[in-house]
Formats: structure tokens, C-alpha cells, sequence
RNA sequence: GGUCCCAUCGUCUAGCGGUUAGGACACCGGGUUUUCAUCCCGGCAACAGGGGUUCGAUUCCCCUUGGGAUCACCA
């Protein structure tokens, strides 16, 4: 077994955004990679913002995904699994307060009496300057009260402490090293004295993230890059512990068209959405994959194995990626090309307009082989193909907007139309024979296909597109075909 | 404002000192006996700017500009 794990740790602060589909993707393809293992940890300690429906949202999402971790927090027929990989759980142990007390013990942290509004009032005082809170500034919060055992107060790390205390730290800063971005250093002066442990007993990210990490001994950590700032926090705690830190990549945001970060404005950005739009989750991930990482080569689409077989770290890129949902579609498409009939219908079930509720499977089958080339994702389906099963009003439209057919009266319409009536109802209604009997027909009016075809398929269709005449007859069938032609027909008068 | 990150076609990207700067999406033409789509062919389109280093910079360094992150008892 390979020593490689690393985790996804999303916070159920809402649903699951796509651009942490990513950030799972790349944690699971590295772990699977190298065989190793990819661990799912929820980080609810933020009470406050905490979402009853985003838990299961989250693992839904996952789930659909095919990202089930090898180890860690997962729901199961509605059955919480491993709870041990929830933070709220965990700090029910007393696992955070025990860890950071001894720190408060070996003087390297202490209770902390400032008020978050004075805190706020200290950092206006300071504008346009540097602000770190440091326990030197503590005297005039002190209520003489002594701290609380249920952590009436906040738990602070004291940063002046540690500087006397850790000569290399005071002398060279604490540095780190990302995979991906190369090294990086903040000096001690730079790192306020941040809260460990929330006055509501809860560990903050900055303490949990790392406590839990050590645990269980992540290697690789890789999440978004708007934790740069804060690694040097993370990285100090791990010094003070004598623990060794995981290593770190730090990805680059995804974006939308408009260059700033993804928004409902841009795109879609609850995962869940794209499963009920009807997208295939591997196409997703693949799409996914690719804002920030490619192999070096012009291949762009690749299957899951391929990319547990060809995903590396030294691929990633470090600039920031637009999402753009046309790519996506077109992604999406050419997965839904490459299915079988029957893998299709399956996928499809939920997505036909209400019309075909009465329809057979073979009928149904048929019809979406027909569409299948056209369908970039399968809510688009009912427009696609509602008139295979219900006689759609005459449009007029079609016709008076048609560049060619605008040209012929009615009379010269009609009887065009009568002549092909007359031609079908003398047709055996397979594909091959009405090919033949549409051909015959054009050498019989002299018309161009431009025309006689345009004219028969809005007559059966009353569709602005429909797949190939003969293919969409065939489907339709000699009476539908033929009664649809003879409402046309007297629709023209 | 402090600290930090980023910078190749409209978009995703290849490129790791010498290339006609390549591919894909999108878009625009053309073809495949109608339409839409598929497929095929073709086209449009990029190294942000300025300094260095070098025989030679898209590539290495610096500055400018632009975009972004962060500065919480949120993660």
C-alpha cells in the first residue's frame, strides 16, 4: 500500500460548487495514481453557516460523480458512515481543546479576552498598516474573570512566545515548499496570534485542518489557493508539534466568462445541477480535469483510467482557468456519441417529454438513435423529439420563413404535397423504401431536395429540425406520416 | 493599503533559448441529395508593455500594467 493520502474536506456551508469537484478530482486522481488512499473529512465547525441539507447534498453530488473515497465520512442508504471524519464529531472528543490546552500549558498560546468588536475597532485604528493581534495587547480586556472551562473564551497561539522560543523560526521565518509554486517564507512578524479554539469550544480551520491532517497522515494536500496566505500558519503549527507537514499544492481558482470567479451569472455552479441538466458525470470530470491540468499532448478526451494512469502533480498548471460551458457541452456531446442505444436509453429514463409517457421502448429506442448525434445534454431531449410523439399544431412559420418555400404559392405547395402523399401511401414505410420512393418522387416534380424535402418534413414534423426525412418517417409510421400530410394539406385550403 | 499569487488565440491549452508559435472549443466558409446535428476540409485568431541576460528570447531576471487571493471566534 502506498503511503500517498490526501483528502477532500469540503464544509456543508451549502452544495457542492463544481469547482470543488475539481479540487476531489485531483485529490482522488493523485491517490489512485499511486494507490493510495483518498479520504473524504467534513469540516462543519463553523456552526453558524452550517447547512442541514448540505451533508447529504455534498455526498449526493459525490456519489454521482463516482467519488467515493477509499476512507473517511460517506452516507450510505441514508445511514451516516465513519462520523469519526466529522469534525463536529471529533470535537465532541475533546481532541482540539486537549491539544491546544497543552500549548496554553507550555505557554505557547493563551485565553484570549478581546471582543471581535474591538478587535474590528483595533484593525480600523491600524488602517493602512500592517495589523497583528498579539498578547501584549490583552491587559485592557482582562475582566479579572479566569477562563471558563467550557471555553468561555477563545484560545489564541502566541506568536512572541514562540519567537523566544524557536530561535530558527524567529531567524529564518517559517517556510514552506508548494509542489507545483515553489518555495515560499513569512516571517514570525507576519503571523498574528490566530485563534485556535473558538469561544463555542470549536476548533477554527487554521488549528483543525491541521490537527486532523497529522492524524490521518495526509501526505499531500491539495486544495485552492486562497489558502496560500494561510499555510504559513498551518506550517508553524506543524513546526511547534514536531509534526511532519504533508506536502502542498495549491491550485488555481476556476473562473467564469467574465474573468471573475465562477457565478450563476457565468454558469451553473451547484454540481447537482449539471446531473439534473442532464450531463454524464464522467464528461463533467473530464471537462473538470482539464482547467488546469493536460498531459503534455493534444489528446483531449481520455477515460478515468487514463487519467488515474497519466495524472502527475508536475502537469498541474498554476494560472488561473474560465469555465466555459460551451466546451463543457461539446465535451458532453461527444460522450454521449460514443454510447451504445441501449446504454443511452438507460441514462435517459427520466428525461422525455411527458408525451412519450405512453410509448413503447422500442419506439423510444428508435427515436433517440435518431437524435442521439444532436444531443448535447438530455434535458434537451423533449424539444428534440416531441413530435415523434404528438401531432404538433401547424406552424406557419416554417413555411413563410422557409427561403425557398416562401417562394411557391399555396396551390404549387399543395400539390407538391398531394404527389407526395400519393407516393407514400404506395410505401412500404422502411428507410430504405421511402429513400427510394423520395428519390423517384424528385425526378417525378423536377424539384430540388431543397424543397420537396424541406416541404414534407415540416409537413410531419411541424419541427424547425428533425434528423434525416426518410429515417424520421420510417419512425413515425405510414398513418401518422400520412395524417399529418392531410392536415398540411388542409391547412394550405 | 500590507503580504502573496497569476499573465500564449475570445476560451481550454502545448511550448520548458533557435518552431511558418501546435492542438481543441467557439466562430466563419465549403462538402456529405432538405433542416438542425454528426463527420470531413478550409479560414479567422495569441506570446500585455518596457528594460535587461544572451549570438539569439514566448521561454530566464527586473520593472510597469492588468487580473486575482488574503489580511475573521469562515473555511
Amino acid at each position: 500500500m502506498s503511503s500517498v493520502r490526501t483528502r477532500f474536506a469540503p464544509s456543508p456551508t451549502g452544495f457542492l460548487h463544481v469547482g470543488g469537484v475539481r479540487t476531489a478530482f485531483y485529490n482522488y486522481l493523485f491517490a489512485q495514481h499511486h494507490g493510495g488512499t483518498f479520504i473524504l473529512r467534513l469540516e462543519d465547525t463553523d456552526r453558524e453557516r452550517f447547512v442541514p441539507e448540505g451533508v447529504g447534498q455534498i455526498v449526493e453530488a459525490l456519489d454521482w460523480l463516482g467519488l467515493e473515497p477509499n476512507e473517511g465520512f460517506w452516507i450510505s442508504q441514508g445511514q451516516h458512515k465513519n462520523i469519526e471524519y466529522i469534525q463536529s464529531e471529533r470535537q465532541k472528543t475533546g481532541l482540539y481543546q486537549k491539544v491546544a490546552e497543552q500549548l496554553v500549558e507550555q505557554g505557547l498560546a493563551y485565553y484570549s479576552y478581546v471582543t471581535p468588536e474591538r478587535y474590528q475597532e483595533y484593525k480600523q485604528d491600524a488602517a493602512h498598516q500592517p495589523f497583528v493581534y498579539r498578547k501584549s495587547m490583552e491587559a485592557e480586556f482582562h475582566d479579572g474573570k479566569s477562563p471558563g472551562p467550557e471555553g468561555e473564551y477563545p484560545i489564541r497561539l502566541d506568536v512572541e512566545a514562540i519567537r523566544t522560543e524557536f530561535h530558527h523560526l524567529a531567524d529564518n521565518g517559517v517556510a514552506w515548499h508548494d509542489e507545483i509554486r515553489g518555495d515560499f517564507v513569512d516571517n514570525l512578524s507576519l503571523i498574528e496570534d490566530f485563534i485556535l479554539i473558538k469561544s463555542d469550544g470549536f476548533p477554527t480551520y487554521n488549528f483543525a485542518n491541521v490537527v486532523d491532517d497529522h492524524e490521518m497522515q495526509i501526505s499531500h494536500v491539495i486544495r485552492g489557493d486562497e489558502f496560500i496566505s494561510s499555510t504559513s500558519k498551518h506550517v508553524l503549527l506543524y513546526e511547534l508539534f514536531g509534526w511532519q507537514a504533508p506536502k502542498f499544492v495549491h491550485l488555481p481558482p476556476i473562473n467564469g466568462l467574465d474573468g471573475k470567479k465562477l457565478s450563476k451569472r457565468t454558469g451553473d455552479t451547484n454540481t447537482l445541477e449539471y446531473r439534473d441538466k442532464g450531463y454524464l458525470p464522467e464528461a463533467l470530470l473530464n471537462f473538470l480535469v482539464l482547467l488546469g491540468w493536460n498531459d503534455g499532448s493534444t489528446q483531449e478526451v481520455f477515460s478515468q483510467q487514463e487519467l488515474i494512469d497519466k495524472f502527475s502533480l508536475d502537469r498541474l498548471n498554476t494560472s488561473p482557468a474560465v469555465f466555459d460551458p460551451k466546451r463543457l457541452d461539446w465535451m458532453n456531446g461527444s460522450y454521449i456519441r460514443e454510447l451504445s442505444i441501449d446504454a443511452l436509453y438507460k441514462k435517459v429514463a427520466d428525461f422525455w417529454p411527458d408525451e412519450a409517457q405512453a410509448a413503447d421502448d422500442a419506439y423510444k429506442k428508435q427515436v433517440l438513435g435518431l437524435v442521439q448525434e444532436r444531443l448535447k445534454y438530455f434535458s434537451e431531449l423533449p424539444e428534440l423529439t416531441r413530435f415523434f410523439f404528438v401531432d404538433l399544431p401547424v406552424d406557419d412559420s416554417l413555411i413563410s420563413e422557409h427561403k425557398q418555400l416562401k417562394k411557391l404559392s399555396s396551390g404549387e405547395l399543395r400539390d407538391l404535397l398531394e404527389k407526395a402523399k400519393a407516393s407514400l401511401e404506395a410505401s412500404s414505410f422502411t428507410t430504405d423504401d421511402l429513400t427510394q420512393k423520395l428519390n423517384d418522387l424528385l425526378e417525378q416534380t423536377g424539384q430540388k431536395p431543397a424543397v420537396l424535402f424541406s416541404l414534407i418534413r415540416i409537413a410531419t414534423t411541424q419541427a424547425p429540425a428533425s434528423p434525416a426525412l426518410a429515417d424520421s418517417l420510417a419512425a413515425l409510421g405510414k398513418d401518422r406520416s400520412l395524417s399529418r400530410i392531410e392536415t398540411q394539406l388542409k391547412h394550405l385550403g
